[in-house]
DNA sequence: GCGATCTGGATTTTT
DNA sequence: TCCAGATCGC
C-alpha cells in the first residue's frame, strides 16, 4: 500500500514523530507547530504501516471537541471509519470503562454522573444537614477539597488514617463532610467528575486480570496535551503501560506484549495549574518512561515579528523544556502596544483598529479579543453594541447547564433512577406545588434515619399518611409525573413528557419577563429536539445502556456548546484561557496591566508568576499576522477606579520588534520600566509630582518595589483627587 | 411562596 | 459596578 501521502506534507520533525518507532515516544509541540496533525498522521500511520488494528489504539484528549475533530480527520484521512478505535477524553473513556465494569468497580449499572453543579448543591445541602456554619464551610471551598482528594487519589479512609494534619477542627470537619458526601452519592449511584477517573484507576489497580487485558489489548496508547495532566491521570496512564515496573507484578507483565505511549504536549502552555494540572508530569513521563524525544518548534501561524516577541516574554520563565518557535515566513508587522488613559478609550482604540482592518477588506471574524478576565468583556460589548458590530462571547452558560433544561432532566433522571436524590431535591418542589420547607425537611430526616434514599422514603410516609392533606395530594401528583415519564418508551417521548408533564414552561413564564421565558421554552424544545434525534453511541449500546442512561450520561459529560454557532462573521471576545487552540489573523490582547495581567492574586502568590507567563505566550502566539498589546492607565474595578503600571510582559519583549501607537506618556512602557529614574527613591513624601492626565499633585503615602510599586498622591488641579499610581506614570517635579 | 431589600464578593474552566 | 445569595415582610 502506497502511504507516502502520510509523510508527504510533513517538515522533518513531524515526520520523525509521525514514523517513530515502537517505545515511547514525547513531542514537544510548540505553538502552531501542527501538533494535532501530527497525532492524526501517527494514528493512520500506525493502521496503515503497522497495520496495527484500530481495537488496539487508544487516543485520549481533554476536551470533547478535541476528540471529534481527531475522529473526523482520522476518517478523512484513512478514507475509512474507523471502528473500535478509542477516542475520547479521560472522562469519557473511564465512562465507558465504568459502564463495562460497572459491578466490578463497585457501582450500580444504573449508575449516574454528576457533573459540578449537581456536585455542588449536594455538598451545600449536606453542610446544611450536618447543621455547619456555611460561612465557615463555603459548599465551594468543600467542594475544591474534595475533588483535590479525589484527584490525588485519595479516599476518606486514606486521610483518616493519615495522622497530624486532619487532627485540627477545620480539616476533620472537612473529612467529615467528605465521608457523607461519598455515602450520599453511592446511596444515590452518583459519580462524580474524579470519581470517574478515581473509580477506574482502583479498578485497574485492584484486579491485575483486568489491567492485563487492557494494556495488553492497548498496544499504542496516544495522549494530546500532556501538559494538562493530573496525578490521576498520570496514575491511569501509569496503570495502562506495561512498563512501569512497581505498579505491574512480574508474573503478569512478562506475559504481555509492550506497549507504546505516544504523548504530545508543550510546557510552555500549561495554563491550567490552578485546576490540578501538572506540567512536572511532562518531566516525570521522561524520568519514568525514557521516551525518544522530538520537538517540533517550526511554526505555521504567526509572522517571525510575533513569535520572536513571544520567545523573549517565555525566556523568562525558568525550568523549560526549552523550545524556540522558528517560521519560514515573513517578519511580518512590529507588535503595536496601545496606552490608554482608560479602559473605554481602550475599547474605543480597539473597535477602531478592527473597523479599519474590516475597510482594508478583511473579514471581522478574523478579529480576537483576548483578556484575562471575563469581566473585561463588557466595555468591549457596550461599544461593538454602539458601533452596531457583531460580536461573539466565548465561554458562558452551556446548553445543558441551563437552568431549564437541569430541570428538565431532573425530571429523566428521577424517572430512570429514583434513588437520585439530587434529582430529587431540584425539582420535588419545582414548580411550587406547595411543599414547605418543614415537609421536606420531614422526608429529610426520615430517608436519613432509615438509610433510604429521599424517594423511597417518600413513598414509604405515603403509605403509612405520615404527611399532611396537601403535602400528600402535592407529593402524589409529583409521584404520578415520575411514573408517568418513565412508562415512555422511546427517549424522545419520554423527554417531551417530561417537559409537558412537568410545566416547565408555564412556571418560567409566569416566573420571569417574557423574554427570558421565551428562550427558556425554545430551549425546552431544543431539548425535545435533541432527545428525538439522538443516536445512542455504538459503545453505550454495546455496553447494555438504555438510550436515556446513554442520554443522560452524555449531557453530564458533554454540556454542549456555549452558543448555537451561528455561522456569523462576528469580532470573537474570549479569555485568554478559551483562546488556547485557537487561532486569528488579528489579534488584541487587553488590559496588559499589572495587577489584571498578570493577575493580582497570582503575583501575591508564590510560583504562579510563570503560569501567568504562559498564559500570555498562549495569548501572543494567537496571532497571525496582528498584535496588538492594549493596556489601561485608569479602569473602573469593582466599582472604583483603579490605577495600573503596563503589565511587566510588555517589558518583557524587546523594543526593536514593537512599535508604540502613541507616545503619550513621558515614555514607552519599556523605557518607563526599564528608567533608573522611575524609583521609589525619586519620590519623598510631600514631594510634588506631574502627571500627563491629572496634572500636579502632591505624594502622600509609597509603597511597594518594583512591578508592584504604588505612590498616592493628592491632585489639587483634579480637585484634591487623592489616587493611587504607578511610579511610572508620574514625573518629579522639581 | 414571592417580591423587595440587603449583603458580600468579584481570576481563569473542562469533564 | 454588578451579581448572586440570604433575609425579611406580607
Amino acid at each position: 500500500m502506497d502511504v507516502s501521502h502520510l509523510l508527504d506534507e510533513l517538515n522533518d520533525a513531524q515526520r520523525e514523530a509521525v514514523s517513530a518507532e515502537p517505545g515511547h515516544c514525547l513531542v514537544l509541540a510548540g505553538a502552531g507547530s501542527g501538533k494535532t496533525r501530527v497525532l492524526v498522521h501517527r494514528i493512520a500511520w500506525l493502521i496503515q504501516v503497522h497495520h496495527i488494528s484500530p481495537m488496539a489504539i487508544l487516543a485520549v484528549t481533554f476536551t470533547n471537541k478535541a476528540a471529534g475533530e481527531m475522529r473526523t480527520r482520522i476518517c478523512d484521512l484513512l478514507s475509512i471509519n474507523p471502528d473500535g478505535l478509542w477516542i475520547g477524553t479521560f472522562h469519557g473513556i473511564c465512562h465507558r470503562l465504568l459502564r463495562m465494569h460497572a459491578q466490578e468497580a463497585g457501582l450500580p449499572e444504573t449508575f449516574q454522573i454528576l457533573d459540578s453543579d449537581d456536585q455542588y448543591r449536594l455538598i451545600r445541602r449536606i453542610i446544611k444537614d450536618m447543621e455547619l456554619d456555611e460561612g465557615e464551610y463555603p459548599a465551594r471551598a468543600v467542594q475544591g477539597f474534595i475533588n483535590a482528594q479525589k484527584e490525588a487519589g485519595r479516599r476518606v479512609e486514606d486521610i483518616a488514617q493519615s495522622t497530624a494534619v486532619y487532627q485540627h477542627d477545620i480539616q476533620a470537619k472537612h473529612l467529615a463532610i467528605y465521608r457523607q458526601y461519598q455515602a450520599a452519592c453511592e446511596r444515590s449511584g452518583l459519580v462524580d467528575f474524579a470519581e470517574l477517573l478515581l473509580r477506574v484507576v482502583e479498578l485497574l489497580r485492584d484486579q491485575p486480570a483486568r489491567r492485563a487485558y487492557y494494556q495488553k489489548r492497548f498496544g499504542h496508547i496516544l495522549i494530546d496535551e500532556f501538559q494538562d495532566t493530573n496525578s490521576l491521570q498520570y496514575a491511569l496512564v501509569c496503570l495502562l503501560s506495561t512498563d512501569l515496573g512497581p505498579v505491574n507484578s512480574p508474573e503478569i507483565t512478562t506475559t504481555i506484549p509492550r506497549n507504546h505511549l505516544f504523548v504530545v504536549g508543550d510546557d510552555d502552555q500549561s495554563i491550567y495549574g490552578w485546576r490540578g494540572a501538572r506540567v512536572e508530569n511532562v518531566n516525570q513521563f521522561v524520568r519514568d518512561f525514557k521516551p525518544s524525544l522530538v520537538r517540533l518548534e517550526q511554526n505555521y501561524r504567526s509572522t517571525a515579528t510575533i513569535l520572536a516577541a513571544a520567545n523573549h516574554v517565555i525566556e523568562h520563565n525558568d525550568d523549560r523544556m526549552g523550545k524556540n518557535l522558528w517560521t519560514d515566513g515573513e517578519d511580518g508587522e512590529p507588535i503595536r502596544i496601545f496606552p490608554a488613559y482608560s479602559a473605554e478609550e481602550e475599547a474605543e482604540f480597539v473597535i477602531g483598529r478592527i473597523q479599519q482592518w474590516v475597510d482594508q477588506g478583511h473579514r471581522l471574524s478574523e478579529a480576537a479579543i483576548l483578556y484575562r478576565s471575563n469581566a473585561q468583556s463588557r466595555l468591549f460589548e457596550q461599544t461593538l453594541l454602539r458601533e452596531d458590530i457583531p460580536y461573539r462571547v466565548y465561554g458562558g452558560q452551556r446548553f445543558f447547564e441551563r437552568a431549564e433544561i437541569k430541570d428538565a432532566m431532573a425530571y429523566l433522571r428521577l424517572a430512570h433512577n429514583r434513588d437520585d436524590d439530587g434529582a430529587f431535591e431540584r425539582v420535588i418542589n419545582l414548580p411550587t406545588r406547595g411543599l414547605g420547607q418543614q415537609t421536606l425537611q420531614k422526608i429529610r430526616t426520615v430517608a436519613k434515619e432509615s438509610d433510604r434514599s429521599l424517594w423511597d422514603a417518600v413513598t414509604g410516609m405515603l403509605k403509612q399518611s405520615e404527611l399532611g392533606a396537601r403535602g400528600q395530594n402535592a407529593i402524589h401528583g409529583f409521584i404520578d409525573i415520575i411514573e408517568q415519564i418513565a412508562a415512555h418508551e422511546s427517549l424522545g417521548s419520554a423527554v417531551k413528557a417530561a417537559v409537558e408533564l412537568s410545566q416547565l414552561v408555564a412556571w418560567y413564564q409566569k416566573k420571569e419577563p417574557p423574554d427570558r421565558a421565551e428562550s427558556r421554552e425554545e430551549n425546552l424544545a431544543e431539548l425535545i429536539r435533541a432527545a428525538e434525534g439522538y443516536q445512542q453511541p455504538f459503545e453505550d449500546e454495546q455496553a447494555g445502556l438504555s438510550p436515556m442512561a446513554s442520554f443522560l450520561a452524555q449531557a453530564a459529560l458533554e454540556a454542549g456548546e456555549h452558543q448555537s454557532d451561528r455561522w456569523e462573521d462576528c469580532v470573537q471576545l474570549m479569555t485568554l484561557h478559551s483562546a488556547k487552540g485557537l487561532e486569528f489573523p488579528l489579534v488584541f490582547l487587553a488590559g496588559m496591566e499589572e495587577g489584571l495581567f498578570p493577575h493580582q492574586k497570582s503575583v501575591e502568590e508564590a510560583g504562579r508568576l510563570a503560569e501567568e507567563r504562559r498564559l500570555c505566550y498562549v495569548g501572543m502566539t494567537r496571532a497571525m499576522q496582528q498584535l496588538y498589546l492594549t493596556h489601561a492607565e485608569s479602569r473602573m474595578l469593582h466599582g472604583q477606579t483603579s490605577f495600573s503600571a503596563p503589565s511587566r510582559f510588555i517589558r518583557e519583549i524587546p523594543e526593536n520588534l514593537t512599535e508604540a501607537i502613541r507616545q503619550s506618556q513621558t515614555q514607552s512602557p519599556q523605557q518607563m520600566w526599564a528608567s533608573p529614574a522611575q524609583s521609589q527613591s525619586d519620590f519623598s513624601l510631600g514631594a510634588m509630582v506631574r502627571h500627563e492626565r491629572f496634572g500636579l499633585g502632591m505624594v502622600v503615602s509609597l509603597e511597594g518595589q518594583g512591578a508592584n510599586a504604588r505612590v498616592q498622591v493628592n491632585f489639587e488641579e483634579a480637585g484634591s483627587k487623592w489616587l493611587v499610581l504607578a511610579y511610572a506614570n508620574l514625573e518629579p517635579v522639581a
